[in-house]
DNA sequence: GTCTATAGTAAGATAGAC
DNA sequence: GTCTATCTTACTATAGAC
């Protein structure tokens, strides 16, 4: 936050140490997390597999917990790129093709087999993260994160703000969240896809007709996405 | 466990004061935990409360941790209990209709259902639980005794034992454990039980197919159930 | 910015008297 | 079984040399 001031400008600092010892201290704190879960790790093995002090990682991060958030939030930016862009390139392509312009909930799809793919890439830390070992309040982060971004795409479904709205994020979270662990677990690729286009369907089912209404008459959302 | 060794047998013992320490004991870790947490929560503050002593704490329970799992123990009897009376009763209730009899969806529901009841009745246990806040391996240790539940009431499904039936249980799972969440922070009674009914639905869009299959020409389990 | 060394602190766990 | 007093551990935080 503060680390622009006090940098001599144009010298010879733009290969500095601090990007690498920045870069060295999480790259230890993704191996010593992945093995040992967040409370069994000590911050003397990760300063030690970096290379470097505990006085640094406290200088670059400030303690324990904020070094593994960091991490989690590298994971977290990548993931949602990578779907933003999945939903971008899905919204072109129905676009284009003749069939007309592609559903939301195909748009949303889209989206989360991508985060499902990249739980595959990263399988290590996607697992650290779904597993519920992280600092007192992670899991809070975390799942209002979770929300917000089902949230971000459901404007793409034009949801009211009734309170049930918040249920259906909440399960669609956890039914993706829950298939994302186990795509991390999967033994190959090639389980790993199966299970990607098993949790795609589960979704698939519970999107079928919206979310549940408070009130019993009003009409699903199918009905009006399909004039 | 080896506790009956040492009560002088027949003595004014069957008022001991063991079990009121117990009970004292696990009342008052309710408090403090549901309050705090258990990352927050001292062992210190519950023995105040519970007009105990450390030691006696640590002779009856053994740590801080499985006073808590202790808490968790008591809390999962109470549900299961539940769910397994209310399955018994849909499973009478059905037999007895002139319909015949209830399919293994509406047993499989109605101990969904009477889950998702003790939620909000036993709420601050409930969302304790449910938070992620526990003590090391808390959260792996509920997710397989979720897992394991469901298993259970899936003998009613006949399902085979494909690597994809991991997938259904544990995203059955992820669903119900969401939704008696949503249901334990509701605001009222009314709420809950609109909370309830939606997850139910939720659950049976999911089921309605059966797990998705490996093989892609296998009958949905749907064709098998009613024949 | 980086490092070593060290003090501080909180809370879980244990010992041993009663 | 119950209690008090004490031990131990592990992270937090800081000081100050380079």
């Amino acid at each position: 936050m503060t680390k622009p001031i006090g940098k001599p400008a144009g010298s010879a600092w733009q290969w500095s140490r601090t990007e690498q010892t920045r870069r060295a201290l999480l790259d230890a704190a993704r191996e010593v997390f992945t093995e040992q879960g967040f409370a069994d790790a000590s911050i003397a093995e990760v300063v030690e597999r970096a290379g470097s002090s505990v006085g640094s990682l406290y200088h670059h991060f400030g303690g324990k917990s904020e070094l593994f958030l960091t991490l989690w939030q590298e994971h977290q930016q990548a993931h949602e790129q990578a779907a933003s862009q999945a939903v971008a390139e899905a919204r072109q392509a129905g676009g284009a093709s003749p069939a007309g312009s592609a559903s939301p909930a195909d748009l949303f799809c889209a989206g989360a087999r991508a985060y499902l793919d990249g739980s595959w890439l990263r399988r290590d830390l996607a697992l650290l993260f779904l597993t519920g070992d992280g600092p007192p309040g992670f899991e809070v982060i975390r799942r209002s994160r979770g929300h917000e971004w089902i949230a971000q795409n459901d404007a793409l479904l034009r949801l009211p703000d009734t309170s049930l709205d918040r249920l259906y994020a909440a399960i669609l979270t956890a039914v993706i969240g829950e298939g994302a662990r186990e795509v991390a677990a999967a033994r190959n690729r090639r389980q790993a896809e199966r299970i990607i286009e098993a949790v795609i369907c589960y979704v698939r089912r519970l999107m079928a007709d919206g979310p549940v209404s408070e009130d019993a008459s009003t009409l699903p959302v199918r009905d009006l996405l399909a004039p």
